[in-house]
DNA sequence: AGAATAGGTGTAAACGTTTGCACTTTTTTG
DNA sequence: CAAAAAAGTGCAAACGTTTACACCTATTCT
């Protein structure tokens, strides 16, 4: 890389004003002479200079930059928190580095670490484990933190999600009244705090408080093939109500059990907890619990941007209203 | 933002050595005492320094931060690109900036202007249509840019792609070889440079080599209800296969088709474009000319890794492998 | 042994901005 | 109309690194 063509010291030179006056203009500082501003911008035009982002950042500290902490970019579920995430940076003019920590080379902790160090303003994080060592890592830095479909219940970081007790005892309360006794439970990763926290103690209030006994949890159900092959299981469990943390394990599920010459929702009723354009176009459709994905990534980072300018947050711990959207995987009776 | 708590000059006082051995230290730099290293490491630890990126970037003039444009991060094919290319940037140690440019506020030339603001060291472009503004300001910049999935015909940016000729004969072939005559082709942007000068090209081109003079070629096809829109004048069109650019107007168009009580591939034979998720668990499922998406992205990647150390890139503009995927959306006879 | 080379370290300038402070000029005020 | 306040501008230090250059010491070579 070369040095750079043209800065702030070549603008000032040619309109014969101090470098402050020019990052003046840059700036929207107003504290500058109407004719001042006028020919500043005509050379900036005129030699084509842009700003060196690299240089404001050291000098004033602010990168313009937030770091998105994701652990799949090709999970709709998380592509769409992103979009709303993204609409609303742009918004505000932040730019966005997204880190994917999945089945990675680095380490989480690495991966946030190397956010920090590049200065970003602040940090979304959409994972739904937050480690131990990436806690600690939140803790220290000052740089703010937003949780955004995830909690955590050990410190209290700011978080946006759905009421996930509420949402899932109304899917199993639907397939219960729709006459489905043996109700499972398909969640990823069981340790995650949404799960172990609030799904699947959800799902055993549910049982208890209509004094069923047999539980079926069935966890580390990931992907499509995850969920195509537990169908087998399914049935010899005799399962005919399945709640599923993960849209694409909800579908694996329910061709498996096409593929097996059974019908949904008769044999199996099937609802879904994130309502991605994947649970849509199958068919029979699957019912969901939608949760506002859009909305969940755009009120984050709406409340990030205010904590990186130091304003005050009312409610740090938002829970944004969801739906249950009845389609045709449940008889809905 | 408070000012950086530990920098490296504090390491510098607190080891007894100079900035100059502590950044040695940091880079790997190997003419440094091994006495001298651990000392200086030990502080490091001690003092949980960690280095400031913003200040590397600008002294050194490389940010390890590539930009990528995109169109939107929801569709599955720019996100199965986008991971890819995060495979490869993370093994070389690149963060990644996303910009996402359809809808927008911001014009494209202008997110792209920003990302170049921010010192990035290359920038991969996935978008469809490079727009004049855009192709100058690639000019302009001596930052290195590869096109993933697409082209351009005006200038000759580093590409990778797959042969959109020969894949889309080959899937109308198929089709035709079914005993399907009257074939479509269903596209989003008319003016994207693969459409305009690969695939509308290669469907007129067939249907000049078999002798067919009714021409079907549906443009701005952009996603689900497009296409589920699009089928009633397919029927109406006699049109009784089609091939589709992009995976969520096809699974329109085949739902459509479907809520219409026809059959798919019966009355209407389908083949899409992209192989995404989305294509494979619809039914029937959807025979696909089958991108290699993550590794276009990762070629991409790679080659922007060499472009961006002034290596050698003997063929920079590649064309990767595809498989005409045939699923149930083709009789395949 | 003396010369040549390689290894190890420090000094200080550079990277391209922002911004506190001081100063000058203009405008407002009573 | 003088004094006070506001507006406009420049100077220079700071932001936290990298790196060219110089220097000194240890090693290798003949």
């Amino acid at each position: 890389m070369h040095k750079q063509e043209v800065t702030i010291y070549d603008v000032a030179r040619e309109a014969k004003v101090s470098m402050a006056t020019v990052s003046r203009v840059v700036n929207g500082n107003n504290n500058v002479r109407k004719e001042t501003r006028d020919k500043v911008m005509e050379v900036i035009k005129r030699l084509h200079y842009q700003p060196n982002a690299v240089a404001q950042g050291l000098a004033s500290k602010r990168t313009t930059t937030v770091g998105l902490v994701v652990p799949d970019l090709t999970n709709l579920y998380f592509a769409e928190l992103s979009k709303g995430i993204d609409d609303i940076a742009l918004l505000y003019k932040y730019n966005i580095i997204i880190t994917s920590i999945e089945n990675r080379l680095m380490k989480e902790e690495q991966a946030i670490q190397s956010l920090l160090n590049k200065q970003v303003d602040g940090v979304i994080y959409m994972s739904n484990r937050l480690s131990d060592k990436t806690l600690e890592a939140f803790e220290r830095t000052n740089t703010p933190v937003v949780l955004a479909g995830t909690k955590d219940n050990h410190t209290d970081l700011p978080s946006v999600t759905i009421d996930y007790k509420k949402a899932d005892t109304e899917a199993l309360n639907l397939m219960f009244n729709d006459g489905k006794k043996n109700l499972a439970m398909v969640v990823g990763d069981p340790n995650a705090v949404v799960n172990s926290e609030y799904r699947i103690p959800a799902y055993k209030q549910f049982l208890k408080d209509h004094n069923i006994s047999e539980e079926h949890i069935y966890t580390n159900i990931k992907d499509y093939s995850d969920g195509y092959n537990l169908y087998s299981q399914l049935v010899k469990d005799g399962v005919d109500g399945v709640i599923v943390t993960r849209d694409s394990s909800a579908v694996g599920i329910l061709n498996s059990a096409i593929d097996a010459g059974r019908n949904v929702p008769e044999d199996l009723e099937i609802v879904t907890a994130s309502a991605t354009q994947i649970a849509s176009v199958v068919r029979p459709a699957l019912t969901t619990i939608k949760q506002p994905l859009y909305d969940m990534g755009a009120v984050a980072m709406r409340m990030l941007t205010k904590l990186m300018n130091n304003e005050e947050v009312d409610d740090t711990n938002i829970e944004l209203p969801y739906e249950l959207l009845k389609k045709q995987s449940t008889l809905n009776q």
